[in-house]
DNA sequence: GTCATATATTCCTGTCAAGGAATATATGAT
DNA sequence: ATCATATATTCCTTGACAGGAATATATGAC
């Protein structure tokens, strides 16, 4: 997850993966439609790659990169491991302590 | 989403939040649990605080710390965006030519 | 083969962010 | 008011990383 998080904490980057997002694109489509330059975009595919987020296939002499979904399915994971652990506090002491605390604070 | 994940992307950061998960720590307690300086720790958790992961609640002489559920809450939206397109494009002409594709990197 | 196009890599430089140490601030106890 | 504890902030230094420019590599056209 961590280097998912820190490939995705780059502007530029989590432009392409939004980009990515609407399907597949060469190199040079997404160099012209983010207008960026094309050593820049190849050096974050690269590390959009090395988090496993993208993923490369050779068409002729184009390279279409496109994302990959267990990434994605590993941070829906991530992200539902929290949720599922408030939802289980809800109905527990913790809810009661919390409900404490925000009476608390608007006073 | 640009500064959460940039704010997820560091480990201690990382550390803090899935500690956090286990409910709501003390900065204190964070900084015995995971052995970070205690400055490292408040300058960590300025940042998730600036990146809306988490609030805070002073009790006493203490601040408590916790997550936000709308952060997570909009993450898992987030992650959902991109889901929801590849469902959707899996009964239309992409997934046949992304078949196509699959079966010409086997060859 | 040569050439052109698409992409990747290298090298350099500047910037920014993280850690360490010291210090400041806030709050409670006495 | 003084002191102790908990936390935040500042300053400094160093390392990582992003951008720019140039160059290397791969692949197809001829």
């Amino acid at each position: 997850m961590e280097a998912v998080f820190s490939a995705l904490g780059e502007p530029g980057r989590l432009r392409i993966v939004e980009l990515l997002r609407l399907g597949p694109h060469a190199v040079g489509d997404i160099v012209e439609r983010l207008g960026m330059r094309q050593p820049q975009v190849s050096k974050h595919l690269k590390v959009l790659a090395q988090a496993g987020l993208v993923k490369v296939q050779p068409r002729a002499r184009h390279r279409i990169y496109h994302l990959d979904a267990d990434a994605f399915e590993q941070m829906r994971e991530w992200v539902d491991s929290f949720e599922e652990l408030w939802a289980a506090r809800l109905d527990s002491l913790g809810r009661y302590l919390e409900e404490l605390d925000e009476e608390e604070r608007d006073q």
